[in-house]
DNA sequence: GCATAATCATTGACTAGTCAAGTAAATATT
DNA sequence: AATATTTACTTGACTAGTCAATGATTATGC
């Protein structure tokens, strides 16, 4: 059978398993979701990021960042910031809160990584980024 | 920043976005995890599975498996069968319904699937296929 | 300059799962 | 043989999103 349908099989199967092992972790108190919030706003140049712009990186909806952000504004990680020029936007700031917790955050987070894809084996994983970036990829 | 964890967001990300795709499409009124379930059982040899397989195949949990199928049951594409000598199990069996279905949805599934991996470039899908093994993605 | 279209964000109603706990049966231990 | 452990599955309570519709604002075409 169509070998492109197999690997967008394994590509869920491989991604469902990866997502709740991290969940499971339950990394103080956050989701795999939330964590990559965390870390494009921490990247950002002036740590702040438009909503659409969250959800268009990380893949999920506009509503869907909406009640994703709901909690996470709620424990004082983040906070909302309006746009003086567009009426439409809300930017999405990270606190300090929300900055400690990433960085305590990302060390759990880079341990399970390394588990789950040895950076050893450099030559996969760099092919594996590559394929990536090539379907859609786009968080750097 | 370690690249594990690239890598492991660009998954995440790439899945999200390749499998709202899919179900978006509503390939005759069933999920992607809904196909993979038909796929499965469709290529068992005697069009059966014990259910705690078809979720440890497609990525869920046991319960998940359980809510995934119910309504797939309740629209007549599966049905149960106990083991005479276990108890415990329930094999889940495809219907000729199902089977009806699965055929005509596996058609969409593929042409949407070769869209997202074009399988001209097979290098690069057999590269994908097999770091996806390696992942734990174990759908043939 | 006004109507039309596009963009950003939210909400209601819903689906698709998760985990923790529980039931029941089969296996292993002693 | 009796007890403890493991395995298969389900259920209650919940979280994390989805889509479709809506409100509000900004951009575009004529």
């Amino acid at each position: 059978m169509n070998s492109s349908l197999k690997v967008l099989m394994n590509l869920s199967k491989v991604q469902a398993v990866i997502s709740r092992r991290f969940d499971r972790l339950n990394i103080h108190g956050i989701g795999f979701n939330d964590f990559m919030v965390l870390y494009l706003l921490q990247q950002s140049a002036d740590e702040k990021m438009r909503r659409i712009d969250l959800a268009d990186k990380i893949g999920v909806t506009a509503s869907g960042i909406t009640r994703m952000l709901l909690p996470m504004e709620k424990i004082g990680l983040l906070t909302r910031e309006t746009n003086e020029r567009d009426a439409r936007v809300s930017y999405v700031v990270l606190t300090p809160a929300g900055k400690q917790l990433f960085e305590d955050a990302e060390k759990t987070a880079k341990i399970l990584a390394e588990e789950i894809i040895p950076a050893g084996k450099s030559k996969n994983m760099n092919l594996l980024s590559d394929l990536l970036i090539r379907l859609g990829g786009d968080i750097t």
